[in-house]
DNA sequence: GTCTATATGATGATAGAC
DNA sequence: GTCTATCATCATATAGAC
């Protein structure tokens, strides 16, 4: 079998990535907080010091997990600019669904992950948002309309995330504008 | 003075609520699972095991926290009746106003509190309230929609606690009213 | 009602062999 | 890369004196 074959389920080096699969399940199922090391070597079939071998601290895997989402995040609200309200509010939802399940984690659980200050980061995303929906000279009025609306969106993503997404998506992002008062 | 008098800052009997006032305080600021026991006691100038006369377990402590918020929303979605859906919006900020310092740590620690089923109880709740919105049948996209509003106005609870209620109240609430496609 | 002293049990993390 | 063995730390909770 050629070197290039993916077909094995599971291969040298991959380890990593099956730490981050298993302690991701289990961290969105139960909450990173009960969640130990034990537990998830266990799952694994390997020793607790293991894991240690592939992640330098708890904090560390943890982190790993949550990264992409930032990243993602990260980079929505810095490559935006200014447009359509409308499109922007869809292509935002797409985004808090591609991540809902780490999404969940987060919000369920934002004050045992406070070392990682997300609560400010996500306040500093909302933030950023509302300028791109509303202009920088936002109303507190108008503001408070967009935290309707974006809060609600979150909502559905995490509400509705067994559900098919065209069945959620175009509502919720009609629901939002109509919050924000767009016509 | 006379045994009624209640200008004295602690009587006896009083260490329970004392107890109560900072666990409520240290709670909401850091998170229920990151405050322990003998930071409460050490605050209260007590020791650990002085707690345990009041209380019977740390869950104890930490429902008795919680229960007037429980108690409350219960009572709103048990006593009301379909009406004015306006109406019904308004009232229920009041609520979730009265209680946000709680809901905030509530909702920054679902999973911590887990065990008291807290998740399920407050999904039990939107659903109850979207009955009294919309009517007993409801299409998925005005469930949807009515996530949008509820959802939109929890946030905007927490994430304006510290402006006066009536610069917040009756935007959120018009903002909710928007997203439920209230006329 | 509050104290001292202690039981008991997790957890994250490290040392060092293989 | 993974193991065995172990450490230090901290938590909730209890026993029993005052």
């Amino acid at each position: 079998m050629p070197s290039h074959t993916p077909s094995r389920r599971t291969g040298p080096g991959d380890t990593k990535r099956r730490i981050q699969a298993v302690a991701r399940e289990l961290f969105v199922q139960q909450g990173v907080r009960d969640t130990s090391l034990r537990q998830i070597s266990e799952r694994l079939g390997i020793t607790k010091p293991a894991l240690y071998y592939h992640f330098a601290s708890r904090e560390d895997l943890v982190k790993s997990i949550i990264q992409p989402l930032v990243d993602d995040m990260e980079r929505f609200v810095a490559e935006r600019e200014a447009g359509d309200p409308r499109r922007l509010l869809t292509d935002y939802f797409d985004l808090i669904w591609r991540h809902r399940d780490v999404l969940v984690m987060i919000v369920r659980e934002l004050s045992a992950l406070a070392h990682l200050d997300l609560g400010e980061r996500m306040f500093a995303w909302r933030r950023r948002l509302i300028v791109l929906l509303l202009g920088p000279d936002v109303t507190q009025a108008q503001h408070i309309r967009a935290t309707v609306a974006l809060g609600g969106m979150s909502d559905c993503a995490v509400e509705y995330a067994h559900l098919p997404l065209d069945e959620v998506k175009p509502v919720a992002v009609e629901a939002a504008a109509d919050a924000l008062g767009l016509p």
